[in-house]
DNA sequence: CTGAAAGCGCTTACAG
DNA sequence: CTGAAAGCGCTTACAG
């Protein structure tokens, strides 16, 4: 009933009559290098699976100042792309054996701060940030600093510090030709107020693309802010509809496309009939809706991984400044809600 | 562009002239007892700030034998109710000066057997566990070596591990009640084939009810495995509906409310024309589908805040066995999926 | 009121 | 081939 004592280092020498020296040298897999016997490594290594030793990690995080450990800074873990994304790099940093710790900054580059603090303190190896509006200098100062870090899913071009993500331009760009293909003139975008690189690129590709269609004149950007949407959601539909007369719609994020589609109901908008859409990230609602929806969809077990790898080959080797840059490539996934319907317009 | 070294104790010890006991006795608020005088404290206190000094937190847990860690163990971060359970107990967590590392067990007792380990060996104060079919071994083992523990959403009644969940019986008599007030009488239901708590307290509630309202002969219970679900819940709707000619159907998970709406739209299936539909948990996807989803809804936030209390408890007071047990309360959100449509029955 | 010293459980130069 | 000892950065009896 009592709690067992814990087996030690010097439990497994003691027992076998030798130096602690020698049980950690065998047991880290450097017998060779220290030219020990054949036998003794062996008899060490049986000894210490028999008496079921396990090392103390926090001594040896201590002693050696690696913890395994990796600081995992999303915005929202209960967005579904951000738990998806979490769970890929749980995994991958698992096969690399790393441990990750999950926080979420609400977008806030307040509590983002403290959030790295708090992991700084616990001794994380390295860092994966999603950074938000506000960002830049704690980036900055934690890779002035020397902080093994990698950007996820955003980035800030002006700092040499490496990221993985998503071609964003591209992949507006596949959704605003795709509208343009089935007919659509007057296509519109809607997207998060910040000065975020995602956002930025998701915009300039749709612009990109009108212009080079000669649709410039149908150019109509609406910008919602990050916090409670759902409102200027509503507000922007109703004025892009009904005043701007848009035949089509771009949501640039998982959020804003399930906020715009709660709107589009209330409004009693039929889809494609009055307007077509197309949402981003994947959401079992795209695929159920009355009229599935077309989406961008994210690589994002790649995207992950490619983190992973990046963050853990900077905690290997710090003091090489490199910057690593991954970018990957989007998929558009064409569902109903974006196809011209030749039968149904009722004029 | 170095990385600075660290400010450590005895720098602001050496920097005042005093030694590290006084500083770190101060810094730990234990001043009153030791009798440092006001004056030494405040220097102290002051010095500290002003050198910008943050104790190494890993050496005071390998000092102090405590991690301020919380080991969190759901079956999966991407499935949206445990995100959200997930970000209510990180917050609460935060709240008691505790920081948490989720990880997903896939309700594979193996992998959460490695899980625990590895926690453990990270130095974790405590585990938080949503326990998979299994696994009650484990937990007892845990519980055995008297570590601090809580279940989550489920629980093993013949352990005397404490525990926080909803009322699951509770929660299908209440979709149960509903539907029978709404005079249907062919009522079935889907669940997983799990020996755990949640799963067994879902049927019984359910099967309890039927029985009492005299509906026994109407009793339908189709099991489903709880991976890749979706061919088997397919094939149970298809049994359901064309052999038995049930005329309402409970889900009794987030993810077989799903891929049950999946299968009906497949299947070509109008709701709630031709069968009823009561939903678990909640989702985007239940408002916005065309016939909105009644649904059943878990009190997330409580019993994850509840989860957090009672394993800081256990932390702070080891030692003392106490099984607390928290049972919340469901709510039943009515839409139109669960309405007997009076107007539309083609017969 | 305050300091010298031990110790948490490891790893790793250094010496032999 | 192997061991004694220092040290990672703290906290806490113990002594004065």
């Amino acid at each position: 009933m009592v709690a067992q004592k814990r087996v030690l280092l010097k439990d497994v020498a003691s027992s076998i009559g030798v130096s602690t020296t020698v049980v950690s040298i065998v047991l880290n897999g450097k017998a060779k290098q220290n030219r020990i016997s054949d036998k003794m490594s062996q008899l060490v290594i049986k000894t210490a699976q028999d008496m079921k030793y396990s090392p103390n990690l926090i001594a040896r995080n201590l002693r050696g100042g690696k913890s395994q450990l990796i600081g995992l800074i999303v915005t929202d873990i209960s967005n579904s792309f951000f738990s998806t994304l979490s769970r890929t790099i749980e995994k991958r940093a698992k096969e690399l054996n790393y441990t990750v710790i999950y926080a979420s900054s609400d977008e806030n580059y307040h509590d983002m701060k403290k959030l790295i603090e708090m992991l700084l303190l616990k001794g994380v190896d390295g860092l994966m940030i999603v950074p938000c509006d506000g960002s830049e200098e704690i980036i900055a100062e934690l890779y002035e600093n020397n902080i093994p870090l990698v950007m996820v899913e955003r980035f800030f071009p002006n700092l040499d510090v490496s990221f993985s993500c998503l071609n964003n331009c591209k992949a507006t760009q596949l959704a605003t030709q795709h509208l343009i293909g089935q007919g659509y003139r007057n296509i519109s975008l809607i997207a998060y107020n910040s000065q975020m690189s995602n956002v930025r690129d998701r915009i300039e590709g749709y612009e990109k693309c009108m212009k080079q269609a000669g649709l410039s004149d149908f150019v109509n950007i609406k910008l919602v802010n990050i916090i409670n949407p759902k409102q200027e959601i509503g507000k922007a539909l109703d004025h892009l509809i009904n005043k701007k007369h848009v035949e089509a719609v771009i949501f640039t994020t998982n959020t804003i496309s399930i906020q715009g589609l709660y709107c589009l109901n209330e409004m009693g908008i039929k889809i494609p009939d009055k307007i077509a859409v197309i949402g981003f990230d994947e959401s079992d609602l795209f695929n159920l809706f009355y009229s599935p929806i077309t989406y961008i969809k994210q690589p994002v077990v790649q995207i992950g991984e490619e983190a992973v790898n990046i963050l853990v080959d900077k905690i290997k080797n710090t003091g090489i400044m490199k910057k690593s840059i991954v970018i990957l490539e989007p998929e558009l996934v064409i569902m109903k809600s974006s196809l011209k319907n030749k039968m149904s317009n009722p004029l």
